[in-house]
DNA sequence: ATAATAATAGGAATTATTATTATTTATTAA
DNA sequence: TTAATAAATAATAATAATTCCTATTATTAT
């Protein structure tokens, strides 16, 4: 993957926010940098950082999100607001279970863990 | 929802298999004892069954898929076949960390595990 | 600097899904 | 049992997200 200067200002952009934006997001954002760059570069360069580790593709629902942090972790998903929220990966020893129970080599856990957020308490 | 003899037969096709249909097969299926059905039909009843919780929709990569499986339970999902394969929940404790690590009122909890079902191990 | 080739912009094409509409069917109440 | 009703259907148009195509441009290795 050799250097292109659309790729990285699409990759900044990503791990600059906190958010899981859509590829719509992150062209209009890439838009204000490079008027002219176009939407088939943004999913083309969104599915090679994909393809490279660099981010994650996250199909949430009907949308698809996409995600800077490369660092191995879940993801609490609000069902009132929507927001995705990343949480640190907590060892569940699924490992051997895995292995045992279903003969299974297990590579990658994702958990995706639905409910209400913080901001949605009743007072 | 009142009866309907498409939804009926729709249902029935989705539960008599153990595969993860598309949307796209279940049409195929169908319209083998119902030649005029139209494909609109399909997704609207898929998309009412799961509505009202007589099946359930997994999103797979680019591909949905429908699970007539409606007992609680995570997928396993093969890299080298595409298969997913269904496993019993096993309760983890996730409710009282989720709640007091990261004050997040858990409904629902999804495990997909990737990697390698037992079809692909070397001799 | 040059040649090789990967990446781009712009737009067309594709694909999956949803919406529209006239008609049919199931349910309800008389 | 029949008439009124509301929901479901088939057929097809419309939409939206994503990928593909092609001529041009940028990057890299020599």
């Amino acid at each position: 993957m050799r250097y292109s200067y659309q790729r990285n200002i699409i990759h900044k952009t990503i791990c600059a926010t906190k958010c899981h934006p859509t590829a719509d997001w992150i062209y209009g954002e890439v838009k204000k940098i490079i008027p002219n760059i176009s939407l088939g570069t943004v999913y083309r360069n969104l599915n090679q950082l994909t393809e490279n580790g660099l981010i994650n593709t996250i199909k949430d629902g009907t949308a698809t999100k996409y995600d800077g942090n490369t660092k191995p972790h879940h993801h609490l998903k609000c069902n009132i607001c929507f927001d995705i929220i990343d949480i640190d990966i907590f060892d569940l020893k699924l490992n051997k279970i895995i292995k045992s129970k279903f003969d299974f080599e297990l590579s990658d856990i994702d958990i995706t863990i639905t409910g209400k957020c913080n901001r949605h308490k009743k007072r």
